[in-house]
DNA sequence: CTATGATGTATGTCATGACACATATGTCGC
DNA sequence: GCGACATATGTGTCATGACATACATCATAG
């Protein structure tokens, strides 16, 4: 087998079983992950349009998150108002059950990734997050994943040294899947 | 942002990248990459149990692939034999027209393939391999993949390196989420 | 042989993801 | 103001994934 074919089962291996071992822990709270990391955009990032908050899902990125968010609304834990200036938007924000339970949802996601620095190193981290920054650059959830880390960082978005180091790497190999998606002959 | 919560962002950006972007050139074969992924083993491992095959899946890994294989076998793509021996199990076999439309799907992953090493340094290759080998040990999913690699290297799976190495790595320092997942109190 | 449990497979249900399309609203050229 | 187009959101459809359940068949204790 090829070593990037083991590397392509292993992604999808590892990105299985996180959210099979977050699923179960998010069950005590009634959600799922791909539900708790639009809430805590939502929770953290204040009043989002549905397209800016489509912006940052890493889940479920590109194509609309209505239905997630109609879960969480009809959960209780996020309040649609309609947009005042454009009223094709709407504005999402948390209510004081959504705030805190993003707040729970924060303490579990923090066991996950406790158990993530127990099985690797810092080092193979950092390796890890360059290598696969350059998978993901220019590919939809791979600038959902940049657009969040600029909304985290927002003075300049090189206060993260991780982000600068990926960018910086790319800048010089070059980076993303080069294969050019165009539709078939069909 | 946590590294560990980059990394886990990270792994599934690199998820969804590598599935958009597998899924557009098999569009082709009107395939899609889980039924890529049973068809091959089908085609490479000879007549399979559905239990067997879901074994060596990482798609759709733990539950069964009878939904997966109904579309293959209406496709024409795979022959569904009852079993001789245990009346309850089916052979599952490629046809003809299956066995060709593997080799295609072997060619069309190898663009694929190719864009991962123009993307990822073998060394980092390695790292990658390794340190979500960590993750993924103990895992349905990363058993699955573990089982493929022993049924390409059958007679002895030390054979591969890179198994031999993340196995070595594991006794070394133990590995996987270190999660217990346990039903809630609800 | 029969009752009991284990195993292999199929199917129902729910939530995602990816896609296409529909509708409402905004923007811009004229 | 009006029409063409763009944007924001909602919704329909299909294939997964994860889970539970149903059913047939096998294995085994007695």
């Amino acid at each position: 087998m090829r070593t990037a074919e083991q590397l392509r089962y292993l992604i999808l291996a590892a990105q299985r079983e996180g959210n099979r071992v977050l699923q179960a822990l998010l069950t005590e709270l009634d959600l799922t992950p791909a539900q708790s990391e639009a809430l805590g955009l939502i929770s953290d990032h204040g009043p989002l349009a549905l397209s800016e908050l489509g912006d940052m899902l890493v889940c479920d990125s590109g194509t609309n998150p209505s239905r997630i968010v109609n879960r969480l609304v009809a959960a209780g834990l996020v309040e649609r108002h309609p947009g005042k200036q454009d009223r094709r938007q709407i504005r999402l924000s948390a209510s004081r059950l959504g705030a805190s339970t993003a707040e729970r949802v924060r303490r579990i996601e923090g066991r996950l990734y406790d158990s993530i620095d127990a099985a690797v190193s810092d080092a193979d981290q950092q390796v890890l997050i360059r290598a696969l920054g350059r998978l993901t650059e220019h590919s939809p959830a791979g600038e959902s994943l940049h657009k969040r880390l600029a909304a985290e960082y927002p003075a300049d978005s090189g206060d993260d040294p991780l982000v600068a180091e990926v960018l910086e790497d790319a800048e010089e190999h070059g980076f993303g899947f080069d294969i050019v998606v165009e539709p078939g002959p069909a």
